[in-house]
DNA sequence: TCTTGTGTCATAGATAACTATAACACTAAT
DNA sequence: ATTAGTGTTATAGTTATCTATGACACAAGA
């Protein structure tokens, strides 16, 4: 088994916490069913140098995931996935289809999710 | 004319720097039409004390946004709004579909938008 | 001119995030 | 038993963000 960084990337300049990144980047893997439950996640010292970051920073992305019960650590052999929840392909093909009209309409992604967070949000 | 904070919402425990959210903000109340060109924004001590954050955390997300040419400063006066550019209420209309969409398949909001962005990204 | 409202600048301190580095513990394979 | 791979813990230092506070500059109106 080999990791190239799966599909984890981040953005050191994007104002989100790198470990906060790494997480979402995580569940988002799982519920694209990129990763499924016992598999086995790329080792510290790995991920970290493969991100450009510090293990220290990796590590904290993985405890906090295992605190959410997402994954669970075995001392000396590695983190594994413990819980995994997958996206209908219908939501999958609407997100896709959303960001072609995003892409389309030349409106600013951040701005996008921006009023997209305050509709979620209100609508409830 | 008065400010309630406008439609301006910050989460200071979103792990997103206060600053750029209030960028954000201001820039999503543009698009969505609320605030246009020339209006006056809130005095930086106003939106301080109304969002509970400190004058400088302002200031700073006004500076950045005067450097990115969305809003000028004058002095002894305030902020003025300089560019605005607005979504199409077709547009609108089809985040707030999305949004919809998402809550009824219980899909967690923070990874559709990893989800999302990865995307956006790729299928450019 | 004086006051009020506002932008601007500066300094200092606190907290969070990130980095660098080392040492130790457990597991599996040889 | 030894080694390689991996998790775990600890310490220290740097940088970014946020806060607290004060002082000054400019504009408009009384």
């Amino acid at each position: 088994m080999w990791w190239s960084a799966m599909g984890i990337r981040i953005d050191k300049h994007s104002g989100v916490p790198v470990y906060i990144q790494i997480m979402n980047q995580i569940k988002k893997e799982i519920v694209l069913g990129r990763m499924k439950e016992g598999d086995k996640l790329p080792p510290t010292r790995d991920l970290a140098r493969m991100l450009g970051v510090n293990i220290n920073t990796v590590l904290k992305a993985y405890e906090r995931l295992q605190f959410e019960g997402v994954i669970q650590a075995q001392h000396g052999i590695g983190y594994f996935i413990t819980q995994a929840s997958f996206i209908k392909k219908e939501v999958l093909s609407e997100i896709k289809n959303f960001a072609r009209l995003l892409r389309e309409n030349n409106v600013d992604l951040l701005i996008a999710i921006t009023i997209l967070e305050e509709v979620y949000k209100n609508d409830k």
